[in-house]
DNA sequence: CTATCAATTATCCAACCGCATAATAAGGCC
DNA sequence: GGCCTTATTATGCGGTTGGATAATTGATAG
């Protein structure tokens, strides 16, 4: 007698795991929390629901291990950015703003995403974990980056405007990924460098962007 | 036969669908949207299940619902602040950017909030209107202001200004939120201040903290 | 070529979900 | 004070969820 059973090949361990952690986050992209659920998960990757459970100890844990990988991916593309930057710490600050302001980082998902995983880290001791590990891990990245442009050392005065250029950042993300129709190319990378600039009376464009005629550098330039 | 059903007093409308409201807000602050179930919001609200399909017809018009008087507690909170501020147009930014990073709009739960409803804000056409209706409100408010301050009408400047202003509070207001033991009481508010200030080539502080030895004045002042 | 083992499928389950409907009593009206 | 409306409770239903367990089969070793 045929058997109806579905046919299926064994992969590693790593490979199914990848491939489960990419199916959460594609639904959690496409639908909220709620689209993740552990039948659509698996039927996503490929796989049948029972499988979730033989590589992860529950749901919960695959949720986990989803938002550890998107913070991941992330922080990597900055450190890979400023591992290629040139040694000029003002043109290091520079990269490392624009490529946060830049796809992949800035991406329709991506709100959506880190919206979804943030609401979880309040039930979830691992969650808040990997949140708070993540979270300052690029604040003091964009500090240290800071005092190299400053040439200065007051602890307290850096983790001012480390805030400062922190939000704005922040900001500037929110809105790129909210309203991704509502910019230009590059705008959102023009803007977060002068207003970034602004705060630390610096000139961040490095004179590729200064021939256009751009109010915002007007309105700094003009301090008394 | 003594009747064990629930005894109970008939309320009205207003104060049935409130209370249900504040029931479902208070579930989600507390543990994400998994938690305000028809059942946990009427325990909380101190009522049965059913009675919310008698008020909302459906769990989804309740969540539209809650999102809305959300959104409209915060920005009813600015409006009444700009109602009540002077009319010099410098301490009108000043009191707006003063009151969007204090509580009651800066709240541990406020980001919570916020993040599980932009969640659903992706399936729900209603909710997508109410997002898109506030969000840009609050940018167009800012705006206003600053074209006030600054006393010109170049829109397409005016427009960046306004997009780099609202992501620094926007910005500022997720920390705040996030980690709200992280800023001494008022840094919030000073850190806005200045940062707004540096990126409109202005002094907003108003004389009142200017005394303090902050290192963003020294940076802003310093420019060229 | 066969035995072995675990990766994967298939099936089942108790709990919970939102929702519908029927039963009941609270409170206003005359 | 009895009646009538309807706000509220109580109960039940079909569907879905996450998780547990048993059955099968693909790969590997000898």
């Amino acid at each position: 007698m045929p058997s109806d059973r579905k046919p299926y090949h064994r992969a590693d361990e790593d490979t199914r795991r990848q491939a489960l952690i990419n199916a959460t986050l594609a639904l959690v992209a496409e639908g909220g929390a709620q689209a993740a659920t552990v039948r659509a998960i698996a039927h996503k990757a490929g796989v049948t629901s029972g499988l979730i459970r033989h590589y992860f100890s529950s749901k919960d844990h695959l949720m986990a291990a989803a938002y550890a990988h998107l913070m991941h991916r992330m922080t990597a593309h900055s450190a890979a950015v400023l591992r290629t930057a040139p040694h000029d710490p003002k043109a290091r600050l520079a990269a490392f703003v624009t490529a946060a302001l830049s796809p992949p980082v800035v991406d329709g998902e991506a709100l959506v995403l880190w919206a979804t995983f943030l609401q979880e880290t309040h039930r979830d001791p691992a969650m808040r974990q990997t949140h708070a590990q993540t979270y300052l891990a690029f604040r003091d990245q964009l500090q240290s980056l800071i005092a190299d442009l400053l040439g200065h050392s007051d602890a307290q005065a850096l983790r001012r405007l480390a805030i400062a250029c922190n939000a704005v950042i922040d900001g500037l993300w929110m809105e790129g990924c909210a309203l991704p129709n509502a910019f230009a190319p590059e705008e959102l990378v023009d803007l977060g460098l002068r207003a970034v600039g602004a705060i630390l009376g610096t000139d961040l464009t490095g004179g590729l962007l200064q021939t256009s005629p751009l109010p915002l550098t007007t309105n700094m330039e003009v301090q008394a």
